[in-house]
DNA sequence: TTTAGCACTCCCGAGTTGGGAGTGCTATGT
DNA sequence: ACATAGCACTCCCAACTCGGGAGTGCTAAA
């Protein structure tokens, strides 16, 4: 595939980078007088044509500049992906907002989702750390006032859930407690799918309270699927969004969810932690992201829980900037993930 | 102020109603043959002549047709403001959707601003319901595993929040049972103002606590201002935001929160449950929404727990359908927080 | 007081046009 | 064989023009 000269290579870098700068068509001239090349806009011309024919390249109209295509991006990010780093002045910035934040799942999604947009002046998409096989640690049963309780339910992995219930007749506290300890050495580090086959119990109360928690391990992953997103309004800050309709579009993918959480769900699954993705044009399979470019990642801990991070912007998005940016949330999160795991685990 | 003669009145609002519908400016010639009246473009003319001189209406040309003022969209929103009805289909379809939904606040607020989205066309803003005064209720301190303990904290109104502390050196169950049960006598019924005062205990477990208490209700107040948000792709489809540029403005208070906050917090203080505000092109004092309007409402149990629902357009939204939609999902809000609080005092 | 008639204003969309940026090709130089 | 200068050609785009049309205000008559 690299079947480009050295010469063919740093034109089309140097195209790409000047595309994405100024969205405008970029000419031989351009090129020549900008970057001090020592060889002539003829040949620069010439170069181009190839370009163009090997499909890097595209021209919008017969006589305006080129522009980059699928490809040509393709190769541009490929290129650039190992080489591309933060500033270290960022990456300690970053790492600072994270730890002067308070030890929640809920506040390190937001800031990551913050700090992605400002950073990469697109949207961000972050999902929380996700135990695909989370396992049951603790439950517990609090009488609050009438017929109301309290059901507290902890996960492994730090997840932890609440919820009222309102129960058809009063119950004592004592009682409570008996079904919890019973519950509790029943569905000790038992997975949604081993508690689901344990439907039956002798005593009616310890068997409503089961049917509570499947229910509530079903809303789990539902919440789980929740998607942290900031900078929307970045996107409608970009030329190509100009015409209100396809900013539409875009912005409509991120009101209805299910579009993103399939995109996430499919680019994910085949993705190592810490691996990086970028899915340009949306790869021919969402045509809602025709114009977009996604950057990826996942984080977390194999096997334990992961999650998502990731930025969605023009195609012409600066993936210089993104690319790293991306990559070191995703670490910074690894690493808060990996320390709660390891608390857990004294 | 009613010093319009009835076929002002008549004319006035008809022509606005055709221009909320068309988005185009309305003129005389439109406005005799639409709406068969009676007397002659000529004499509509006139009116329109005098009704411009009273500030209602305003012509963006000389040669246009005409346009409703601020001031011509609040007189037609104060003659509408009573008669408007919502079918009582769709009074049933929403009020289906609540009863249907789980009970629990954060389902309540996002099918709410889901409702008011779809229903309005329009962005929707919905605050959870806030207790003022919220008074402490209970308090779970549960060991969960190593130094990791569980804090559940229980305010009357059915605030439920947990959080998971790390302690600098392990606690047994018992110890945290005796701390949680001294805490519990000395709080009850307590406000957050009177426990700030009580910042030094012998027990320096029980002290550590109550300070992680403190921060909690602060962060509950910070939460409480949280806004849900739905139909921000709205606003996109309506020609005045075709621009991005308007556009952007305007979803950008939705990203900030704080211009929303700012406003729902002055708009509210000064009105009472059901009563329904109108705020017009940000009534000279929201400089991003001179171009918007909203319809809020306030709901829940004065003095308990009260909330807010609200609806932003352009200045030319549908009136006739937003208002008493805001006003009925006021209402089924109102009716579940008073469920919720009569259930509690059983 | 209403209405018909009329001159006037001014927006807006459809053509028209010229300049400019960029291209590909060819011929010439290295 | 490759790079470059020169040149004719293409085609976009912004500016300009222009006529129709919608709407107005005024006046005079009913």
């Amino acid at each position: 595939m690299t079947n480009l000269t050295e010469r063919q290579k740093t034109l089309l870098l140097l195209l790409i980078k000047d595309y994405i700068e100024t969205a405008q068509p970029v000419g031989s001239k351009r090129l020549a007088e900008h970057y001090h090349l020592n060889f002539s806009t003829a040949t620069i011309r010439n170069e181009m044509s190839a370009l163009t024919e090997l499909g890097y390249l595209r021209q919008p109209h017969t006589s305006a500049g080129r522009v980059p295509t699928e490809e040509g991006y393709r190769y541009f990010v490929s290129e650039m992906m190992n080489k591309a780093e933060l500033p270290e002045s960022v990456q300690h910035t970053i790492s600072h907002q994270f730890h002067q934040s308070r030890p929640e799942v809920e506040q390190w999604m937001t800031l990551a989702a913050s700090i992605l947009a400002t950073q990469s002046q697109g949207v961000s998409v972050v999902t929380a750390p996700h135990t695909e096989q989370a396992k049951f640690k603790h439950l517990e049963l609090i009488s609050t006032q009438g017929r109301q309780v309290l059901m507290v339910l902890v996960m492994m992995g730090g997840d932890v859930r609440q919820q009222i219930l309102t129960l058809t007749e009063p119950v004592t506290q004592e009682r409570l407690s008996q079904t919890a300890t019973r519950l509790n050495t029943l569905l000790a580090g038992k997975t949604p799918q081993a508690i689901s086959s344990l439907t039956t119990r002798p005593d009616p109360l310890d068997q409503d309270i089961l049917i509570l928690i499947l229910q509530d391990l079903q809303n789990r992953i539902k919440r789980a699927n929740e998607i942290y997103t900031d900078g929307l309004t970045n996107v409608l800050r970009e030329p190509e969004f100009s015409e209100s309709g396809e900013a539409r579009k875009t912005l409509k993918i991120f009101e209805e969810r299910s579009t993103l959480q399939d995109l996430l769900q499919k680019t994910t699954t085949n993705s190592n932690i810490g691996g990086l993705q970028v899915l340009i044009g949306g790869e021919g399979e969402w045509e809602e992201l025709r114009q977009c470019s996604m950057v990826i990642a996942r984080y977390g801990v194999a096997g334990m829980a992961t999650g998502m991070v990731g930025v969605l912007g023009p195609m012409r998005m600066s993936y210089a900037r993104t690319i790293p940016t991306v990559r070191y949330v995703a670490g910074v999160l690894s690493d808060l993930v990996n320390d709660t795991i390891a608390e857990e685990n004294r």
